[in-house]
DNA sequence: GCCAACGTTGGC
DNA sequence: GCCAACGTTGGC
């Protein structure tokens, strides 16, 4: 038997719904996708890292009018390496990155629920106990990033 | 479309 | 190791 997994955790992605949105999410082949492309270090390591299956995961709508929270996914597979750093034709291809020695990894997302509403960017700055939030946070543009259990629980009861 | 904030790169 | 220059993000 593996170990008794640690508590699930929460987490937040961001995907310009132009690119890929979450509809998109739900009409792909088993509502599920490898988040590829990601190409900041943070981002990376909280997936090559930290995030496990089955922790739940806020799929937010950025660059867009209104930006907002609009569906809930789960994490299926745990961090493999990203295949489209190592593809000179595709547009996130890093010369850096080495098939023996990956730099950039991801993970896999499942669309879970799709939000009655839209949980937008103006309306989460107004709520208590979301101060913190990496999200509302001044200057911050991380595209993966952590959700607390309590700020989850606030978001998914508003 | 603007531009502030941020991360990365590269010269030194 | 510093930091200016650059490219990108993303709200407005």
């Amino acid at each position: 038997m593996p170990a008794a997994r640690s508590a699930r955790r929460y987490w937040l992605v961001k995907s310009e719904p132009d690119s890929f949105s979450f509809h998109d999410l739900l009409a792909a082949k088993g509502r599920t996708t490898c988040w590829d492309g990601v190409r900041n270090y943070q981002a990376r390591n909280t997936m090559r890292d930290d995030m496990k299956k089955g922790d739940l995961v806020f799929f937010y709508h950025s660059s867009t009018d209104p930006a907002a929270i609009v569906g809930i996914a789960e994490v299926t597979r745990e961090a493999y390496p990203d295949h489209t750093a190592l593809d000179p034709a595709d547009s996130h291809f890093d010369p850096k990155s080495k098939a023996e020695s990956p730099t950039w990894w991801m993970v896999d997302l499942k669309a879970v629920t799709t939000l009655a509403q839209p949980i937008t960017l103006a309306q989460l700055r107004g709520v208590k106990g979301l101060e913190k939030m990496v999200l509302l946070q001044k200057g911050s543009r991380l595209s993966v990033q952590p959700v607390s259990g309590k700020e989850w629980e606030i978001i998914t009861l508003l």
